[in-house]
DNA sequence: TCCGCCGATCAATCATAGCA
DNA sequence: ATGCTATGATTGATCGGCGG
């Protein structure tokens, strides 16, 4: 359930364990969180991860516990009402429906059998 | 300011580094899976159970390490050297190899 | 064909632990 | 105590695969 990759071009196979494989050149896209919207168009991509204020996670998490999705509607209300993109709000509760999927799972048994080596 | 990023401060407050048995696991597998260091979900479990830690816990590890490996190789080349040595079981050769994977030879 | 969701992962950052 | 590095956890956002 996940990518098999082989190895791009190691170069010289009779190096130590130095060389490089794919895995340690996969680059991720810049974010496309274009933030403004306030003062017009910023095509400029944010290149950084939006920090959500303590107000809008406070807005989220309450629709949250309101209702685990959201319709298109609702989306578009939440959005502009804290001033996000529909897309970040959308990404906000696919990570927070997947949180709690962590948490629900670890609040189940994360009682170890006794670990004496302290 | 106030830096709002008080986040009430969550949970990763207080945090205990690993214990020794559970690092060891982790890097045994690290590094000798370099080529592909992506456990399944099943040898996660298995991670978790050796070094007694949690399932979360070893995804963790792994997005850390495999992330901070590649951002500083060289950093990592001694440590690297000295767990490639105690199990090589490299997948770039993996034809027909059995399944070894973890059992340290007693010493 | 487009969209949302899932599961896994990335990448940057936070806050603490550990060492000099 | 002071300063810097090592490391576990958190999280906004991306990637690939599915299903409607």
């Amino acid at each position: 359930s996940n990518h098999q990759e082989t190895c791009g071009s190691p170069s010289s196979e009779t190096s130590p364990p130095a060389q490089t494989f794919d895995w340690m050149k996969v680059k991720r896209n810049p974010p496309k969180t274009g933030k403004a919207g306030e003062y017009g168009y910023v095509g400029q991509p944010n290149t950084v991860r939006t920090n959500f204020t303590t107000k809008q996670l406070t807005e989220l998490e309450k629709e949250f516990h309101f209702n685990k999705y959201l319709t298109r509607a609702r989306r578009v209300e939440i959005a502009a009402s804290l001033q996000l993109n529909e897309t970040q709000v959308k990404i906000w509760f696919q990570n927070r429906r997947m949180k709690q999927k962590k948490r629900e799972k670890e609040g189940l048994l994360p009682i170890s059998p006794a670990t004496p080596t302290g | 300011v106030m830096i709002l990023r008080s986040r009430f401060l969550d949970a990763r407050r207080k945090r205990r580094n690993f214990s020794k048995q559970a690092t060891e696991v982790l890097n045994e597998y690290f590094y000798s899976h370099l080529s592909n260091p992506y456990p399944s979900e099943e040898a996660k479990e298995e991670l978790a159970k050796k070094g007694g830690i949690t399932v979360s816990q070893v995804s963790n590890w792994f997005g850390n390490k495999r992330i901070r490996y590649k951002k500083n190789m060289g950093k990592f080349q001694e440590e690297a050297n000295i767990y490639a040595a105690k199990t090589a079981v490299d997948a770039t050769n993996v034809v027909a190899q059995g399944n070894q994977a973890s059992s340290p030879p007693t010493p």
